[in-house]
DNA sequence: AATATTATTGCAACAAAGTCGCAATAATAT
DNA sequence: ATATTATTGCGACTTTGTTGCAATAATATT
């Protein structure tokens, strides 16, 4: 499956690049406006993942939050993304934390995916 | 609101004890029977987290799971629940990680939830 | 430049997770 | 034994996310 490149993609893709936080599918529509389609947005996100260029968290609401995730360039072509994610209960931005976690697993346990998060408030909403 | 004893909630609490492990809603209707209902499940749950009981993890497939924790009973208390939670792809259980685990977050952010996920293979399935 | 190929889109339908209102039931208090 | 009200069960609903299928449009082929 070769990839095309189309409006809506490189739309999806710049605003997630002007976001610098990661974007849950609901921000995408709202800010791309009504008229794209939702299974759209949702399948355009999917690709961006697969492709790694994207990387996919689900946050303490049970929603989906997509990020280019700037922070760890050097670490995307490992797919290792052992950081958190911290979401503002208030304004409801997510942005990824720099440090990187490690959490030791027990005897015999091996880690396929890492989703750390964290809620609370962030400096200019406390 | 004083909490009363019925046969629905001393059910539930004994198969989270029996289970040790984190229960999706799902995993205990498929245990306890399909003729239990679907939002009394919630709501006891969701009681049992209110009380204190009880604690929510939101899983990496957007899932709710709750556990007693018993890994954490000193700390159950403070309401602090820094631990990882590890779910196996193969068998599905969740079980909660002993360590507990320290993040550094920016200035001036204050954290309210802590979820930490991680999915891969338990020993027994790897 | 015109045509063929097939990735992507848009729409509708669907599934699953979770919540809520309301009347019926059943634990506790009186 | 009765009154009070927490809990249950049912149904309806919302939200998130996915999928099938026909229509559209980006690339490859000639």
């Amino acid at each position: 499956m070769k990839r095309r490149t189309t409006a809506t993609q490189t739309e999806i893709l710049t605003l997630l690049e002007a976001a610098n936080t990661a974007l849950s599918h609901e921000m995408v529509q709202s800010e791309l406006g009504a008229n794209m389609d939702r299974a759209t947005i949702y399948r355009v996100l999917n690709r961006f993942c697969e492709d790694g260029r994207v990387h996919r968290i689900v946050g303490d609401d049970g929603k989906q939050y997509f990020a280019l995730c700037l922070n760890c360039g050097e670490l995307r072509e490992s797919h290792t993304h052992n950081h958190f994610h911290f979401r503002c209960l208030e304004c409801g931005k997510v942005e990824c934390l720099k440090h990187d976690i490690k959490v030791p697993l027990p005897d015999g346990y091996t880690s396929e995916r890492f989703n750390g998060f964290i809620s609370g408030r962030c400096k200019n909403c406390s």
